[in-house]
DNA sequence: AAAGAAGTAACTATTGAAATTACAACGGAT
DNA sequence: ATCCGTTGTAATTTCAATAGTTACTTCTTT
């Protein structure tokens, strides 16, 4: 199991919305030319941050504006924005464990707490990223390439 | 995007070998019957625990035996027999960024370092909680329902 | 009104999970 | 030595998700 590919997509679309934003038009077909994609693919990936409420997407003219400050989206937020899972829960239980069984009634309740402390640990380490961390670091290496 | 349920299911597996390991001959059968699926579900899983060195498997007479003491066996260790991931990682990054595209040629090496420490959170959290643990938070709570 | 770009529906291909049937291989009990 | 219960595993089916593509509609600026 792996988590979807949308979500280092996503964080590329931000690196190339901060990274040339002010420079050029940054059109999905502009991305899927980066990201070496279908521009449908990006489009849709836009279209959940937008429902996110973490950018704003300029119909027509093109364009994609962050709706908060870099520092004020984290890592954490784009997962959320284009990975929803089922029921808020990254592990999935077996559905229907006997309940004769005196295991089987009782393994949901014993594992819970363990399962949402291992969840919220990733998570957390995901809140400590930010895009703005993300825009500095890209702008440090690209600063390094200039100058060689 | 979660995680399979072979990892909750192989954890039901061990809480089942020692609740009742001692009283019944815990088969595939009896597994399948307690978790509520296939019994050919039951033996591919335990064929990866097998295969990861967590437990011996009888065939003929049927019966599970883990290899070294529960305190020993961590979430990580069930986690990593029954859950492969590609390459390692938990995330999948999209396979050819554009290398004319400063963005591009770098994302890949800007982002590694922050989604391995991600990654490394949840598995560390997951090596806290061990088959022990389980073991006796399961008798605890067996305890408590036949004190009512 | 025209042009450029996003939004989105519809379809296909590929992959993985889960379930099931069937049978071969093994090992203890008689 | 054979029988029987059990594991090991191959083959198949179903279902869902990802990813990609085409085609068309909707929107916005010029």
């Amino acid at each position: 199991m792996q988590i979807s590919s949308r979500f280092t997509i996503a964080l590329h679309i931000f690196s190339c919305v901060d990274t040339f934003g002010d420079e050029y038009k940054v059109t999905s077909d502009f991305l899927a030319s980066s990201i070496n994609t279908n521009p449908v693919i990006i489009r849709r990936i836009l279209g959940q941050l937008r429902k996110a409420g973490l950018i704003n997407v300029a119909r027509g003219t093109g364009g994609i504006t962050p709706t908060r400050p870099l520092s004020e989206i984290t890592f954490y937020d784009v997962y959320k924005a284009v990975d929803p899972i089922e029921r808020g829960s990254l592990f999935h239980f077996h559905e229907n464990p006997n309940p004769e069984c005196p295991v089987g009634r009782n393994i949901h309740n014993l594992l819970n707490d363990k399962l949402d402390a291992i969840q919220k640990a990733m998570e957390d380490e995901m809140r400590k990223y930010t895009i703005e961390d993300l825009h500095e670091g890209m702008e440090s290496i690209i600063a390094k390439e200039e100058s060689t």
